[in-house]
RNA sequence: GGUCUCGUGGCCGAGUGGCUUAGGCACCGGUCUGCAAAACCGGUUACAGCGGUUCGAAUCCGCUCGAGACCUCCA
């Protein structure tokens, strides 16, 4: 076990480079993820970072490492752009449903839950929301300002860029410079309240119609967007953490402003490896709310989103996405999933096979081999497609074995079983349906495909493929073998 | 406009100096089969373009073309 500890390199964002993993505290792992804002239905490129992240979350705890796994829920919707207009997206949203901010969060969040049970993600340790922690948000603020970082003006309170960079780097994760930053933008900013333009939000002060106020040392109002994973982090993880994760959309500046917010109230820097999952695209372009490419987890599971003319299990969107690695983008086609869809298949029947696989008193290939080439996936930075390739060089070998071309022993079959589950089902997160284990089909099949092997026998091919037709109506596939047939 | 990333065979997608036939799907041929499917074996198609560095580049550098992300809420 602890050779497996020692080989993983994770990707980190800070240093752009894959650094071996030494986490903070030995065998233990601290992990913050950036969670979703539940102002309407997360899409299936929300899933996409979730399930990165649950696929890093599982090979942490596969390979014997203690997890604390944080991921927030943003439940305060108070937004303030560049142009310092006030947009709240949940109140925005609640207003439009004739609902409280919290009904529209909770209603969100209950298809968000079960949207975790579909796609098999394991929970996290805590699913903290920011309206829960307020004062914990308050506290770090007025830590910031103590610290000379922040300012107060007209009851709203604004980080201190400015002041933050003589003693810090600001930009030392997404490589920007304050000096260029101007000259970034595309428009001019309304500065308005602001010392300096890329000053942000830490408190902002209430509106009339904002639909969630709060109480603090500078009057009535709702926290700045970014403050809310410092305060969570902070209290679930400590000052400084192992993993700090979230799409690469929040590089900048909801994670620089975040360790600008730990550095200017603790002096310390938040995480250890910032890690990034990259967009699912369609057609090219990322899948987004607003460019409304968008479609939504449930629908594809039941088949009623109009880019696709059939349904998908859940089981063949993890693995169309486990194929790819998390810091690429993924272009999402339905030419795509189809292959995914067989290939799945074709796993998941080598597991099957492999189960009942005839032993010998040699193997006549490397079975450490193959499990070390899966360890050796993941250890370099998380890379499922590898280990899924090196997966399919094992289905090679059983189906091999199976054909009698070569052969295994008792010892090699029992690694190779339960290392095979292990990365499938425990961290690709895959959970194997269908097939041969249905008790109550079972032996009604077994039934049916005596009667035509008995057709098969008299040469009656007319009632043979009478019920091999009719089982394929049924969807059920039916596959002869040497010595036996089988059924799927 | 600024910053950055990427461009791999019919599709998706790994690989970052020589030795990966990556892998999956598709396609072609073969073995097996009553036929088919499945499985197995073999095969085809590739590194956007141009130039440079190097004994050697898909991999490093430069330019051109193309695509995308961020700079505004975003996974």
């Amino acid at each position: 076990m602890d050779e497996k500890l020692k080989g993983l390199k994770i990707y980190n964002t800070l240093s752009g480079s894959k650094e071996p993993f030494e986490p903070i505290h030995k065998n233990a792992v601290g992990m913050y993820v950036c969670g979703p804002t539940l102002y309407s239905e997360p899409h299936m490129g929300n899933m996409r970072t979730f399930i990165n992240f649950d696929l890093v979350y599982r090979y942490l705890l596969h390979i014997g490492y203690n997890v604390k796994y944080v991921r927030n829920i943003t439940d305060a919707g108070h937004i303030t752009n560049s142009a310092g207009q006030q947009e709240d997206s949940i109140g925005k949203a609640a207003k439009l449903e004739q609902l409280q901010p919290l009904e529209i969060v909770y209603k969100y969040n209950v298809r968000f839950q079960n949207l975790q049970k579909i796609y098999n993600l394991l929970p996290p340790t805590i699913e903290p929301t920011a309206t829960a922690h307020i004062q914990e948000q308050i506290e770090i603020i007025e830590k910031i300002i103590e610290n000379g970082f922040a300012y107060v003006v007209n009851g709203s309170v604004y980080f201190d860029v400015q002041t933050y960079k003589k003693s810090f780097d600001y930009g030392a994760l997404s490589g920007r410079k304050v000096e260029e930053l101007e000259n970034e933008t595309r428009e001019l900013n309304a500065q308005g309240e602001k010392r300096f333009f890329a000053d942000f939000a830490l408190w902002k002060k209430a509106n009339e119609n904002d639909m969630q106020i709060w109480r603090s040392p500078w009057g009535d109002g709702n926290p700045g967007w970014h403050i809310e994973c410092t305060a969570m982090s902070t209290k679930y993880l400590g000052k400084t953490f192992d993993i700090h994760g979230g799409g690469l959309d929040l590089k900048f500046p909801h994670h620089e402003d975040e360790i600008a917010q730990s550095c200017g109230s603790s002096g310390k820097a938040p995480a250890n490896f910032w890690m990034h999952a990259n967009m699912l695209n369609v057609n090219g372009k990322k899948m987004s709310k607003s460019l409304g490419n968008f479609f939504l987890p449930q629908e594809i599971v039941e088949g009623s989103t109009a880019l696709f003319d059939k349904a998908y299990s859940p089981n063949v969107l993890r693995f169309f996405m486990m194929q790819s690695h998390y810091r690429s983008t993924l272009d999402l086609t339905q030419e795509a999933l189809n292959a995914s869809e067989k290939g799945l298949a074709r796993l998941t029947e080598a597991m099957e096979i492999l189960n009942n696989l005839p032993t010998a008193k040699l193997s006549s290939f490397d079975t450490q081999a193959l499990v070390r080439d899966f360890y050796a996936a993941m250890n370099d930075d998380f890379n499922a497609p590898i280990l899924i390739a090196a997966l399919f060089d094992a289905v090679k070998k059983i189906n091999l074995v199976r054909d009698g071309q070569e052969t295994i022993t008792e010892t090699d079959k029992a690694l190779l079983i339960s290392e095979m589950q292990g990365f499938v089902m425990d961290v690709l997160g895959l959970t194997l349906e269908g097939g041969q284990n249905d008790n109550r089909l079972k032996p009604v099949m077994d039934l049916v495909l005596e009667l035509r092997q008995q057709a098969r026998s008299n040469k009656d091919w007319g009632t043979s493929d009478l019920i091999r037709d009719g089982l394929k109506n049924a969807g059920i596939t039916v596959k002869d073998g040497k010595d036996s047939t089988s059924w799927q």
